[in-house]
DNA sequence: CGTTAAACAATCGTGCGCGATATAAATAAC
DNA sequence: GTTATTTATATCGCGCACGATTGTTTAACG
């Protein structure tokens, strides 16, 4: 097995590498408002279903609280949502949508075909290598836990 | 299309989310090594070539200087390489592995055992979806030049 | 030559991302 | 009913990652 330390041939490098090159075709994108990638993706998250708590989002994102804590109070003095903590669970804190969060949605259609097409692969094939990507990330979660 | 914003959906969210499992399973390995994994990185670019500059590195591993000087020198004041400016041309740094920088090499052969195992997959199915992943990385990578 | 342009690395500021720890509330144990 | 444990979020320190800027060295060119 000679010299195996190839970095081009690391699975992971690939997908290291991939996650830059989708926040870099994001970035001009996501200027226009107002939003960093991993913001985008809590902003996605919440359209999809208001009122969700932090623990919760941080389940969907894979992120810890010391991550998400510091990027909610950014989305919430960027006026986009509002953190309140639960009247029933003190402990716990229910993120919801500003008028302006949800507005900003509209604003965002467009983003998910821009980057479909700077992918430079049709719908199936994108959804086919992505099913792949999930059960990759699966396998690997388990194996860590 | 109706509501198209489902963050499962999302090729980038599988990457992303994907980059950080293998974070969290190269964690526990690197640790031994006392290395990060941006750092691993460039550790197996250096074993693969020694005697690189700074800007040749960054192209290899798709960085900045900005991001790459800082992580030098961590490397360096562990003890793996020594940061050279060249006597040719003085804009550049040279970067050249000790000889604990080798033998840290020998350390690391186990590693990539490991990540395929945590994988769940078979060496033939993860270099085609390695390969599927660097042209989705190269596709982007060209709409962004 | 000497002036201008380009190349290269470093620095600075912002924003993740995580582990370890803290704090406080809710629940369980006794 | 007091104590112990668990749960939920927040804080802190470290290390990326990048864009913008700076400073130095080299190359280009009239």
């Amino acid at each position: 097995m000679q010299d195996q330390l190839k970095l081009d041939d690391f699975i992971c490098f690939a997908v290291y590498t991939a996650s830059h090159a989708f926040n870099r075709v994001y970035k001009p994108l996501l200027d226009t408002l107002g939003l960093t990638y991993p913001q985008y993706l809590a902003m996605v998250a919440l359209w999809g279903e208001d009122g969700q708590t932090v623990g919760g989002l941080g389940e969907k994102l894979f992120l810890e609280s010391s991550t998400l804590t510091p990027l909610l109070k950014r989305l919430e003095s960027a006026g986009y949502i509002r953190r309140e903590r639960s009247r029933e669970d003190e402990r716990v804190v229910v993120l919801r949508l500003t008028d302006e969060g949800k507005r900003l949605k509209e604003k965002a259609t467009g983003i998910p075909g821009c980057i479909a097409a700077a992918s430079g692969r049709d719908a199936v094939d994108l959804t086919r290598l992505q099913a792949e990507i999930v059960a990759l990330r699966e396998a690997l979660n388990k194996s860590v836990a």
